[in-house]
RNA sequence: GGUGGGUUGGCCGAGAGGCGAGGCAGCGGCCUGCAAAGCCGUUUACACGGGUUCGAAUCCCGUACCCACCUCCA
């Protein structure tokens, strides 16, 4: 076995050897909560997720690291706007909410999609607000080095030196000189007006909760540090695997790089990196507001659908949402889940199947994804099994048709599907009600059925359609099941 | 201006010198009372122009177009 993956920082696939033998530490950007999450945040989770789940599979110990951002410019703007005197509040925003209750609300709303969705919890999820002391030790040790500068003027900032870094810019290999400078930036007290703040000093007007005391005067964490400061203090100076969203490869990750580098870190031995979700073959961002929440595509999808919609393409790849994009995940799960209950249903004599433990998945789908996490491979070979499953269901091949079922089940583990709910989220007593009506319904077919009655036959199944179940005939008799969407 | 990625059949989406990934949709067939599901088949798909090679979607040169990032972004 060996796992290969794209590293952004030497821009090549190569050959992943974890740093301590059997272990793994990956950190992975999660969400800065100034906003309900949209589908490119969902993405990105699930593609960590489908990694964790992959190295775990592979037998390491995999100590993930996932940070909340739940302080900054945004945050406190939206924060602010929310006490304005002429503030209406939409679906998703508050009357006079304070900032640390916006980001505290909005965290929680990622962390039901992520449930929801079936991204695995990390082992760890660190808030910013709850890192000032680590952030502090260090900006002073980027101070004592020679990278650091208080600003010039009397903001209170302090700046990390982009030209005391000779190694600026190679994450993304980018030249200093070539950058074009920011259409807005305000140089105030910089050096150099790529300089960015690590620190930053209390303005008039700005809540007091959202200020602490520092060395180098009252005032809040820029963007960046506090990502820094987390990944050193849970999994050391120097770890396997940090990961992220391309769209912050710059300035975020290459910031980051440079800060923890200057303080003297070895910092991540990989840089990995999901591609957007596009809509129409736009990028979804807040700042163009083409976002589909996950909580829509909830409404026109099962989350096992959703789920297997966000993780079929390839990570790196573009993920373009059309309107069909859900119904064609929604047949191709349909597929496999047909498939399951057939094959549970065949082998089990009408009573419950149990799968006592997970094996191992096809070596095709292995070496898929080692290769750097090829999931439509793998899907493809999913997508196979399920087929020989079903030609051996029908051929009576039972004893090929549970390796085909135990197979498909260790796969969908993998890319996080075991545990999705498929949507049919009922009471257990209206089920039972259901399931007896509904059986009634059918032994009455049967018996139409059993005297050639086909009109009345026809009539029975049209009626349980028009409520959303389904009927289908085989060898042993009718089985229904609920239709979705 | 700089940096990175891309263009594959009706659609989505892998692959990276020879051997037709897979899914969705359509069409034909098998099965079925009819359906549904399943299974089988579906007629040279690789942006364009050159080149290298016995052989190119894949390598090289050039062209066109698209996307992302260049201090708000997953």
């Amino acid at each position: 076995m060996t796992l290969r993956f794209y590293d952004t920082a030497s821009a090549e696939v190569r050959d992943f050897v974890p740093l301590i033998p059997g272990k793994v530490s990956l950190y992975y950007c999660g969400a800065t909560v100034q906003g309900m999450p949209h589908v490119g945040h969902i993405r990105s989770a699930i593609a960590f997720d489908q990694l964790t789940r992959w190295l775990e599979y592979r037998g390491l110990r995999v100590t993930a690291v996932r940070n909340v951002t739940d302080i900054d410019d945004k945050i406190l703007t939206k924060s602010a706007e929310s006490f304005e005197p002429g503030f209406e509040p939409g679906p998703d925003t508050v009357r006079e909410e304070e900032w640390w209750a916006l980001a505290y609300r909005y965290e929680q709303e990622f962390l039901k999609a992520y449930d929801t969705l079936g991204v695995s919890r990390p082992t760890y999820e660190p808030r910013a607000t709850g890192h000032i002391p680590e952030m502090h030790a260090l900006v002073q040790q980027l101070i004592d080095r020679g990278h650091a500068y208080p600003a010039l003027d009397d903001s209170g900032d302090v700046y990390f030196d982009v030209r005391s870094w000779e190694k600026y810019g190679s994450l993304t290999r980018q030249n200093i000189d070539d950058m074009q400078g920011a259409p807005d930036a305000d140089p105030r007290g910089k050096k150099d007006p790529r300089d960015f703040a690590l620190w930053k000093g209390y303005k008039e007007g700005e809540p007091t909760t959202a200020s602490w005391v520092s060395p180098w005067g009252a005032g809040r964490p820029g963007w960046h540090l506090e990502c820094s400061a987390m990944v050193t203090k849970y999994l050391g100076t120097e770890f396997d695997i940090h990961g992220g969203g391309l769209d912050l490869r710059f300035p975020h990750h290459e910031n980051e790089m440079a800060q923890s580098q200057a303080a003297g870190h070895g910092f991540a031995n990989f840089w990995m990196h999901n591609g957007m979700v596009t809509y129409q073959g736009e990028k979804m961002s807040k700042s163009i507001g083409n976002t589909i929440s996950p909580a829509e595509m909830l409404e026109l999808a099962s989350p096992r659908v959703v789920r297997y919609y966000l993780g079929q393409a390839h990570y790196r790849s573009v993920l373009d949402y059309r309107p069909t994009s859900l119904e064609e995940a929604a047949a191709a799960v349909e597929r496999i889940d047909g498939f399951i209950s057939r094959a549970v249903r065949a082998l089990s004599d009408g009573r419950n199947y149990a799968f006592f433990t997970y094996g191992k998945a096809p070596e095709a789908f292995e070496r898929a994804m080692d290769d750097d996490l090829n999931v439509p491979q793998a899907l493809a070979v999913l997508h196979e099994t399920v087929r020989s499953g079903n030609t051996a269901l029908t051929e009576g091949r039972l004893e090929d048709a549970r390796q085909a079922l135990h197979s498909v089940h260790d796969m969908l583990r993998v890319l996080g599907l075991n545990a999705v709910a498929t949507g049919a989220v009922s009471d257990a007593r209206e089920t039972a009600a259901l399931e007896v009506l509904i059986e009634a319904q059918l032994t009455a077919r049967a018996q139409a059925r059993a005297t050639k009655d086909w009109a009345a036959s026809d009539a029975i199944r049209d009626t349980l359609k028009a409520a959303g179940v389904a009927v289908e005939d085989g060898p042993d008799g009718a089985t229904w099941s609920l239709q979705r969407d």
